[in-house]
DNA sequence: CGGGTCGTTGACTCTCATCAACCCTCGTGG
DNA sequence: CCACGAGGGTTGATGAGAGTCAACGACCCG
């Protein structure tokens, strides 16, 4: 397990640019119980309405969250890389209220909400880092839905690539021109509020107009300046200079 | 400050229904120091890019958070009500990425950030609560992004009457078949990622079907069980049910 | 009484959804 | 090695929901 062992250290890393964590408080972290486990592409790992004794952390892959309307539309609300704790909620919320599923193939640690629990009551500071995990979400959620709510297709395509491309880059996994990209069109769409036809049309001006290449699995953005313009990114809202207090 | 001791003890019930507290907790919340200041109508509470040193805390009427796009639209993100701390953000973030301004007139606590962290720090109960009142602050911007992601105008407002009218129902301050509900349509339509116009021609249409009754300052729904079904709402998401674990 | 904010309405436009067909690619199995 | 099927991507025609622009009306407050 040395490359989950790599990959938990990731988590490790992110909690320290979140609060300053003493040496027990980074092995207590590490020390933590987990069971992982590999999921394929589309397999859920939480369900909306279940009580979860676990929490998700994604060490490989890609994971999204999403809902489904009563109409039967989807709605993907975050997506999350590796070193991401999916799922916070599941240690303190007594019932999941929306869905878990792997993007693509990915490997999981699930920590037992009772060791979570313990972690944070004995060291206040991995609590603290772990809540401004929670609020960081929070402000991605907020302009997650400043991009739908007032966005039009194009900037808002633009914009969701624009903040893959930081938090990638951040996390070590890719750069701003570019990175591994492995959503189908018809997961754009639901993540941006859109179709899969019309997000087909749009990559494809996209594309017509130079600010995105796309192939296969990957996406290009040769030219940071301008689609961050065009998708009115101010990556602000990610909290990159977050040091711990 | 009658008015004012009894609204904090608002929030500290909101607290207890987040985590068990001690008497010390209770205590320890109840004392924290503020400074009350009232705001007119559209001031603003929290300036994006600012880097706040105290968190604000909403005692009487309503205050939003909101994101301005670069096209200069406007996307209001989330509503609170009395008992709500607005802006824990700002007790552990840097700078505050989005805008906080009345909505109506409105008393706001003022607590230092640093009696926060201190806090935090003394009683991790307290902690927790706070923590699970951010989860659940997110709990409720991913239903919003469902909601202007994936529902159509008339679902879109009537959801977020029902929200409104449960979470006021859980404090106190109104019932689900009617409550006071202070926004103008513009209001509304930047909350819903819709327009004035539209906004206008859809509660038109809410009521001609019965559904809602406008009157100056206040909503009632008549009957519940049709907007529910109207809006897809499902109370799930606020979590209502969340007790200490 | 006047001005400002908010709500209302109509005419027109545009973005995006819908429906439907077709293509390509890749993996599988005969 | 080829046939087949399934998932994903592409394209066109059409329509609906929501935006825009503009004017006017209602109400409140000074």
């Amino acid at each position: 397990m040395v490359a989950a062992e790599a990959t938990l250290s990731r988590m490790v890393r992110k909690c320290e640019r979140r609060a300053r964590l003493a040496d027990s408080d980074r092995t207590a972290l590490l020390g933590m119980p987990y069971r992982i486990q590999r999921y394929e592409a589309g397999r859920y790992i939480v369900r909306e309405g279940s009580l979860p004794d676990q929490c998700a952390l994604v060490l490989t892959g890609l994971a999204h969250r999403h809902k489904v309307t009563v109409e039967g539309a989807r709605q993907i609300v975050a997506i999350h890389i590796p070193g991401d704790f999916v799922d916070l909620d599941g240690a303190f919320l007594r019932v999941a209220d929306h869905n878990v599923q792997a993007l693509t193939t990915c490997e999981i640690a699930h920590v037992p909400v009772t060791s979570i629990r313990a972690l944070v009551a004995d060291h206040p500071q991995v609590a603290i880092a772990l809540w401004v995990d929670t609020l960081i979400d929070g402000a991605i959620y907020r302009e997650w839905t400043v991009n739908i709510g007032r966005r039009q297709a194009r900037s808002r395509i633009a914009h969701l690539l624009c903040e893959f491309a930081r938090r990638l880059e951040l996390a070590g996994l890719g750069k701003k021109t570019g990175y591994e990209f492995p959503m189908t069109q018809e997961q754009l769409a639901d993540a941006t509020g859109l179709t899969a036809v019309h997000v087909n049309r749009t990559l494809k001006l996209l594309q017509q107009e130079g600010l995105v290449k796309l192939e296969r699995r990957f996406v290009g953005i040769p030219n940071w300046g301008r689609v961050r313009d065009v998708a009115g990114f101010n990556e602000l809202y990610l909290h990159l200079d977050q040091v711990a207090a």
